[in-house]
DNA sequence: TTGAAAGCGCTAACAT
DNA sequence: ATGTTAGCGCTTTCAA
């Protein structure tokens, strides 16, 4: 009735489970007993049990990846990138849904604590809480972040480069000749806006460029919240140019200026941030920042087998990856 | 140095590990061992070890998801709807990626036989090869298919009922006075592409509207795709509507109307299919059909638990679950 | 209500 | 190269 187990195949290869575990591991078995136990296995469709395996080993080679929500695409390509190196070390992936889940909001410490997985990888663009962070800390598995991170919790992580890929923004405006320019922000629960904010500030500042308080305004990243907020922006005498800090947004403030009889980039331009898939296919299409998603995955993946494996030189503690500016046909040279 | 087992409990609440495993599982002891084993397990932290629990009880209480592509937020909500039934009765979900992992196409089947998981429930939209049927069916693991799905599997299944879909569009399209209606169809490599080219074709017959071969072009469901078919169709004397199988195919199919100086809904009528997000943010915003993706997932997950508890009532084999036409403002009323 | 003991399917010394 | 044995951490009779 059961499952075929090691037993049966050590009875119907006329030999002992220990010969058929290590056969099983690996290890080399005489020619003969190898015949035999492959014939028994393929007979008798043998396959291992991983939990009398994970029991006795205390290690399930499988890492957990908690997102936020599983339904959200926008991790896909970090998702991708993690998958890629974990299966390529011999590791599984398993998701865990944090808010979808009734186990509530630290229900996915339990992957670890009851030895579902070897590692944590934790991705969410939110800030995290003080509580979650110590939480995290006092687990004894190996965990790395991806998203909002912070130089002093001492635990590993992964992030854009927001503050960066703004910067840049503000760079190339500044190159093709514009002087005033808006932004438009993000909500506050996101620890980029802060970043984003901070680089298009700075950025500013470092190019000697007049900036004033009413020339940036929040949005909440939605296109709606563009469209408003661009309507704004565009009361500003001799605008030319306006960030905002996420594609959708962007995407809104296009359609604001189209509505209100301006041209992009001919009367006004304006640049996103994320490179989402549609905002290529806008008009203009959009000059964008483009997040290095799958190679945060890559890099967190990478981390945390390197913690799995106890090795000792590792990434800096918090890694920050540089965005890159795609330049398309939403900005004017001046 | 290890991690605190039941036996840990035990000796520290002074009484035995039987008693410890029965209170952890629920069964009533005396108040006063209640207390100790409260204590006790506050005190060592312990957390019990699934796979050891596993491997007596012989079942994981997990279901596993297949999806082609983890990655491929078309899923999401299926994904969803699968989550909440599966948690509201007790079930993880452990997420698996075909595409994406290296074990191959078949690596999924791992997953029950190596008891990882109780069930698996497989979402897929492209056509299901005759061996994995074969493969699948051949599986002690109770199972059942999202997507693609054949009467004469004899696995269960649970798919949106694309011919009635699409047959809606025509029959609203007909009530508001369209007579020639073109269609651009999609890849082949999905079944829906079949069952919905076959809802335009019925629907036209029931109707007893003209048809014509040439009024249906094959596209790849992009948006390049839906242009290129616009471009086509939009030759055709008389024609009034066109009925895209995807959204992204008729998006494409709005901007080459507006590039060719069509006004949509005034020249032309044009409708989608999956009520993608952005589909209400094109202008005009499309008219479409709501795939029933949520309730998909929460049927499929409940017909496995169904199938795990073995009950005996159950959903049809096959159940087909009707979309929602979505009407907006991309069709006129002649 | 509780404890003792057997056993789930596997791995890993240890011995040969 | 292989078999014997002890155990991984838990559940579940069975007896008390």
């Amino acid at each position: 009735m059961g499952n075929p187990t090691i037993n049966d195949v050590a009875r119907v290869a006329k030999t002992s489970k220990s010969t058929v575990s290590r056969f099983l591991n690996g290890y080399t078995v005489k020619k003969e007993t190898e015949q035999a136990l492959r014939s028994a296995i393929k007979e008798l469709k043998y396959h291992p049990n991983v939990n009398a395996r994970r029991l006795v080993k205390n290690h399930t080679r499988a890492i957990g990846i908690v997102v936020d929500d599983i339904a959200n695409n926008f991790y896909s390509d970090i998702l991708r990138g993690i998958e890629m190196v974990a299966n390529s070390h011999g590791y599984q992936c398993i998701y865990y849904s944090r808010t979808s889940n009734y186990q509530g909001e630290y229900g996915f410490m339990d992957l670890a604590q009851e030895r579902q997985v070897d590692g944590l990888i934790l991705v969410s663009f939110l800030k995290r809480s003080r509580g979650l962070i110590e939480k995290v800390k006092a687990l004894s598995t190996p965990i790395v972040l991806i998203g909002d991170t912070n130089k002093n919790d001492s635990v590993s992580s992964v992030d854009v480069d927001n503050e960066f890929g703004i910067r840049e923004v503000v760079h190339y405006l500044h190159r093709i000749g514009h002087r005033k320019i808006g932004y438009i922000s993000g909500p506050e629960e996101f620890s980029s806006t802060y970043w984003r904010r901070k680089g298009y500030e700075g950025a500013l500042e470092n190019l000697h460029l007049k900036s004033d308080p009413s020339w940036i305004v929040a949005s909440n990243w939605s296109e709606e919240g563009g469209h408003r907020a661009m309507r704004e922006l565009l009361n500003i005498n001799g605008i030319t140019a306006v960030i905002a800090s996420n594609d959708e947004t962007a995407i809104g403030a296009l359609l604001c200026a189209n509505e209100l009889g301006y041209q992009v980039p001919l009367d006004i331009s304006v640049v996103g941030f994320d490179d989402i898939p549609v905002s290529k296919w806008v008009y203009p299409p959009l000059t964008t920042v483009k997040q290095p998603l799958y190679q945060m995955g890559e890099k967190a993946g990478l981390e945390l087998i390197k913690k799995l494996n106890g090795e000792k030189e590792r990434l800096p503690e918090r890694l920050l990856i540089k965005p890159k500016l795609i330049a398309r046909q939403s900005c004017r040279n001046l």
